[in-house]
This record gives C-alpha cells, structure tokens and sequence, in this order.
DNA sequence: ACTGTATATAATAATAACTACTATTATTTT
DNA sequence: AAAATAATAGTAGTTATTATTATATACAGT
C-alpha cells in the first residue's frame, strides 16, 4: 500500500468532517456517510479514519466513554467537555504549549507534545 | 447495592496498586491477585476496579492502546504515555493549574479544571 | 453462635469498538 | 485499453469490558 489512491467515499467522509462542528464518532460518520454512499462498509470507515489521522488531516480525540471522536479541524485548539450535559464544545484559547517545557524539565525521556481537555459546566448547564 | 461489603479480592486488588509505581491494565491487575487467588474472576477486578474508582480510592487512565490503566496514587500529579513501548510514567513538575484560568478568559460557561497527559519517548526509547 | 438477608464471587456468556481477511471493484500506470 | 495496484464491501475475528446467574460470603438481628 505505497501509493495512496482517491477514492470518493474517503472524500466523502473529509467532507462530512469539515462541514460539522460536532465531534462524531465513527459509527455517527458511518451512518451519515451512508446517506450518500448506502452501502459503504463500516470498515472503510475505520479504516479511512485511521489514514486521514495519519496524514494529519483529521484529530482524534479519545473521549471517556470508550469510543474515539473525530474532528475535521485540524488547526490547534482545546475542547470542553461539559460534565452535566457531556457536550464537546471547542474552546477559543490562547496557546499552553509552553507546558511542555515545564514537563520536559526534569524527565529522562523526550516529551513531544501534550493532550488536554478541560471540563465544568457549559453556559447552558451553569 | 446499598451496603459495600468488605472482600479480600477487594483489599487485594487495592493493596497491590498501592504498592506498585507501575500503571498496569485490568488484565496485569488480574493475573498478579491470581498469585494469592487463583481463582479470582477477571469480572470481579473489573468490578473492583469500578467501584474503587467511584469512591475516588483508585485513578482510572485510559490509555492511547485502547485499555485502561490504574493508579493507586490519588495525590495530584501528571502521567507521562511512551508512544513506543506504550508504559505510562509519573512526571514530577511543578503545577500548571494556571491553565484553568487560560481556558476561563473568553469562554461562557465555566471551566472547573483539567486533565493533561503528555506523550513522547522515553528514556528507554528515545 | 444461629439464622436470614443482602452483597460479592466465580464462571461464563454477551456486547461494543475496532481490526483482519478475501474476493471483487475502482483508480492509476503504461 | 490492458496491466498493475490499491480500495472497497462484506464478513469473520479480536480485545477490552460488562451482564448474567447460581453459589458463597459477610454481617445484622436475635
């Protein structure tokens, strides 16, 4: 598998990424991806995901309840997740990488980045 | 479930995660109680597990290779996640709580804390 | 200590999220 | 257009975790 070819299902799911501002999991983009491609293969899914991921085209942010998110804005930015209603909003924020320095400062090893989430209660649910 | 009763399985599964600085699996958990009950049941570690997570005994992490992994030690303090070999460490750094207050600036609702690990290689894998 | 009742257990079956396999189809190369 | 290669649909398999159930254990009331 050297050579990456177009497909438009792989397309499709980009697309559906970048147009929503929820952070779906793969069976949400599964079922939504079927609407236009009804027989696509949950497994396609998956595994587009994966490649997407890979090429930094997508994020994946493991939520708590044991399924992973996906999110089709790649540019930096921190989410929240509202503890009553369990909502992932995305937070506007100025940048905390200066974190990893202060990780970096005494430990043996290489620290190459961080991943937060804060989390409280959304203006709605306050 | 009113009324928590005590068990041994239970003591021991507590006992064991206090006293290791490691941040084993459901699975490590198990086959190490197997040493002093051999006939424990995977299901009663999860179980255990889930409970002593509740009463805020036991830190739940969830790993980057999709299990969990626990921790005996509540006492505040950051994980560090080998991207390699996949261990997860104790990081000694001094607090970055100052985030919770970056996040609150422009944001709606109300932003009561954090959770942070950070990734990289470690001393073994770099 | 004895009994009754509620909780915990071991063993096993079931579920959920994800990955692997395979024959067929779509895309790109020549 | 034919050959080469990667992607797909459909299905089977894995892995981590939860549910079920009959039996064992803990503990309160006598």
């Amino acid at each position: 598998m050297a050579v990456i070819k177009y497909s438009r299902q792989r397309e499709a799911i980009k697309e559906y990424l970048s147009q929503t501002k929820e952070h779906p999991t793969a069976d949400t983009i599964y079922m939504n991806i079927r609407e236009s491609y009804p027989n696509i293969s949950l497994g396609t899914v998956y595994r587009n995901l994966n490649l997407l991921v890979e090429m930094g085209e997508v994020l994946r942010i493991n939520g708590m309840d044991g399924s992973d998110r996906y999110d089709g804005h790649t540019q930096q930015h921190y989410h929240f997740l509202c503890n009553k209603c369990h909502k992932i909003l995305d937070l506007e924020m100025e940048s905390i990488d200066h974190i990893n320095d202060t990780a970096n400062k005494d430990f043996p090893g290489k620290v190459e980045g961080h991943v937060t989430y804060f989390y409280g209660k959304c203006n709605e649910c306050k």
